[in-house]
RNA sequence: GGGCGCAUAGCUCAGUUGGCUAGAGCGCUGGCUUUACAUGCCAGAUGUCGGGGGUUCGAGUCCCUCUGUGCCCA
């Protein structure tokens, strides 16, 4: 049923804003703290308009342009593709070893090669300058078996000696080879390929009719089997082929080999054809901070391996318009050269249904009318643009003045050549400056075998069914321990850990929570008096500031790490340890340290623990506050006088007596009789310190510190019951 | 063929300018009904740090080389 561009793109809003609740709703699942005042669609009205007016400024100031040229062609897509869109795969060819005639009649010269179908593109032979073989021969001609047309032996660099016969035939277009050879010996046209990817028609000039009719209308492959028949039949064709694997070039959702036609198209400068610009694209990519650092390589490797401009109309239907109307001349046909643009002021434009100023909508496609341009603009085209569609450049709200260059684009590391380089080179054309100062570079999840999830492969896990079954909080931990850059396989067992560890703090937070609220009108200093405390105390500053460093080079999963560790010895080790005197064992001044200790530690944690687990933090934080955990300042540290390594001697004498009592397979609460702790004396003044906690904490009666080089505890369980 | 990574316990990984006996979690084994949590707690076993060479008082860490593996590009 055939439907118009706007209805189509109508329909596509539809689909679009239903997809948008879907995604909305997933993401606030996942606890993205957005605002969500500020989304945008791909193709709503603001991101056309700003993708049309950034695409006029770059053809008013010369660095868009439209031109005829071989353009790699999806036959299926039936749509041009550039050179970020394509991909090398190895597919079976065969060499077809074929001699070639030379004009004056003095013998013949062969070669190899993999698409004998398009000898009727067939413009010229080539081969390396310093091939001396092959020497004698430039400049003079030989015949095309089967059509007949006389080409020319030409010399070229790119040939290669050890490849095949040494000698080549240049086609328009086998490959982007041919198109490079065309374009750089001036070569004819001899296309014989059409957009549908059957060979057309008619045959070109020079080629024997008789002898195309037996192609023309056939694909390339079909076409293959029916040269190579012939060539064999008239005993052309030397010895049998010879079969190969080599890499082919496909569209990267294609499944059929691109072809090489010639058509119209739009491009942007990106420093595929010119040294400088590419010089000022890897230099914009000095401007920022990249996370991590080796990322930089993959984008100078990308443009300066660029080998021409980047291809952006496209020949699709649901997409931001090209902008461009063209002037009909008297035969009907566009006159290019002269673009008819719309004023700012009117874009978004469909030209397919608006008209150019000083036109009337009857004169479209009539002679010395208008047509409008038929193309849209590549998505990455628009996509490039994410700074200033979300920051509403020159939308008049002065948004964009504030927030650009922006800190930061995260995202992920396979699409650098893409989203990162396009949205540079846009930024450096329309603003000459680098578009955010930190590019962060995301791995990716692979399944548990480690391989890529790919819909084609079926191995791809949505997150909502994770959501439910784990928590939010589970799925975030998984992930946020992915270090940056770093591939992070699929693994259900680290969602279990995060979900212990999210209970873990609600149930530590309840335990803390259930002990009176001591004064907090005493300074923290001065209420947090006991050593141990001290020491808690400054082991807790040492992971604020490691977390805190973590972050600031943006790596969550250390910061995630620092924390999580701290987190499991403080509730394994430091509240088992002054549990007793946080009730009050040892009087109200000894527990009321335990408890403001406690409460500091429990506050800095959740918050350090607030970008990872997000939900199970704001549940335990909203217990004793009145605030949002995610709104509270970042935790610093505490920077009381504490020695952080005094409490090891203490934590270290309990594992002795919970390994005595696990050895003697008794409970921890078991009674110890007697426990010689035998330490250095440098040691000593640390397990005096712990001495009241340990006691209660290891049910221990009598407790003796004597001198010896080797740290050691004899322990001596009371007799069971 | 070029570029960039990775290789540490059965598994997933940490190990930041070289520095005591190489760590964690999971898994495994054994024990503990302990008044925040059995979604818990205590403890235990497991390593030629991919191979080889070099620098150094000292190398998982730096250099060279080889092997394996992955990604990007041609």
């Amino acid at each position: 049923m055939p439907i118009s561009r706007p209805n189509f793109l109508e329909l596509c809003d539809e689909l679009v804003e239903q997809d948008e609740k879907v995604f909305e709703a997933l993401y606030r699942r996942l606890g993205v703290s957005v605002d969500w005042k500020q989304h945008y669609a791909t193709i709503d009205e603001r991101s056309r308009r700003v993708s049309q007016r950034a695409f006029l400024r770059n053809v008013q100031r010369g660095e868009a342009y439209s031109q005829e040229a071989p353009t790699l062609w999806d036959i299926d897509f039936r749509t041009a593709v550039a050179q970020a869109e394509m991909e090398d795969r190895e597919r079976p060819a065969a060499y077809h070893k074929i001699p070639f005639q030379k004009a004056d009649g003095s013998g013949s010269i062969d070669i190899d090669t993999t698409r004998p179908e398009l000898l009727a593109a067939c413009v010229s032979l080539v081969a390396h300058p310093d091939d001396e073989r092959f020497q004698p021969h430039f400049g003079t001609k030989v015949i095309v078996p089967l059509y007949g047309q006389e080409v020319e032996i030409r010399a070229h660099e790119l040939a290669q000696p050890d490849k095949g016969t040494g000698i080549a035939m240049i086609c328009t277009f086998g490959d982007t080879t041919d198109v490079t050879w065309w374009r750089e010996l001036n070569l004819e046209m001899r296309a014989i390929i059409g957009r549908d990817g059957r060979l057309l028609p008619d045959a070109q000039h020079d080629v024997d009719p008789e002898a195309y009719a037996l192609i023309a209308g056939k694909y390339p492959n079909q076409a293959q089997r029916a040269v190579v028949e012939q060539l064999t039949e008239q005993g052309i064709l030397i010895g049998e082929p010879r079969p190969l694997q080599h890499p082919v070039k496909f569209y990267e959702r294609g499944d059929r080999p691109l072809e090489i036609v010639t058509s119209r198209q739009w491009y942007i400068r990106n420093g595929g054809r010119n040294a400088d610009l590419r010089a000022d694209l890897v230099a914009r990519g000095t401007e920022m901070h990249w996370h991590p650092g080796h990322m930089q390589h993959r984008y100078d490797n990308w443009v300066e391996g660029l080998n021409g401009d980047w291809l952006v109309s496209r020949q699709r239907f649901f997409g931001v318009p090209v902008p461009i109307w063209y002037r009909l001349d008297a035969a009907g046909e566009p006159i290019y050269d002269e673009p008819l643009l719309p004023s700012e002021d009117l874009l978004p434009i469909d030209p397919s249904t608006d008209v150019p100023n000083g036109f009337t909508a009857d004169q479209r496609d009539q002679p010395n009318g208008f047509a409008g341009d038929p193309d849209i603009l590549d998505t990455w085209a628009t996509s490039s643009l994410t700074p200033q569609i979300a920051g509403h450049w020159e939308e008049g709200d002065g948004l964009f003045e504030r927030v650009f260059p922006y800190d930061m684009r995260p995202q992920g590391h396979d699409i650098i050549r893409t989203w990162l380089f396009s949205t540079i080179t846009r930024s450096h054309h329309e603003h000459g400056v680098a578009p955010w100062s930190h590019a962060a570079l995301s791995g990716w999840i692979l399944d548990p075998d480690r391989k890529k999830m790919s819909k084609s492969k079926g191995n791809v896990v949505t997150p909502m069914d994770l959501f439910d079954q784990y928590g939010t909080d589970a799925v975030r931990y998984w992930s946020a321990s992915g270090r940056p850059g770093v591939d992070t396989a699929y693994s259900e067992d680290q969602m279990k850990v995060g979900r212990k560890l999210a209970n873990k703090l609600l149930n530590v937070t309840k335990f803390v929570l259930t002990f009176p609220e001591a004064d907090a009108s005493i300074p923290l200093a001065d209420a947090v008096t006991d050593p141990v405390d001290l020491s808690m105390l400054a082991k807790l500053d040492e992971v604020i500031t490691e977390a805190t460093a973590g972050f600031e080079a943006f790596d969550y999963a250390r910061a995630l790490d620092r924390t999580e560790s701290f987190f499991w010895w403080f509730c394994d080790n430091y509240v088992e340890l002054v549990k007793g005197r946080a009730y009050n064992s040892r009087g109200p001044e000894a527990a009321n340290s335990a408890l403001r200790a406690l409460r500091e530690a429990l506050g800095s944690v959740q918050r350090l623990f607030a970008p990872m687990i997000p939900f199970a933090t704001e549940e335990a934080w909203s217990w004793w506050n009145t605030t949002s955990v995610h709104a509270v300042s970042w935790p610093a540290p505490s920077a009381l006088t504490g020695d952080a390594t005094l409490i090891d001697p203490v934590i270290d004498t309990l594992a002795h007596v919970r390994r005595a009592k696990t050895e003697a397979k008794q409970s921890q609460k078991a009674a110890v009789e007697s426990l010689v702790v035998t330490a250095p004396a440098a040691l000593h003044a640390a397990v005096i310190a712990g001495d009241g906690d340990l006691r209660d904490a290891g049910s221990i009666a009598t407790l003796t510190i004597v001198e010896g080089a080797e740290f050691s505890c004899t322990i001596t369980l009371a007799p069971p019951d």
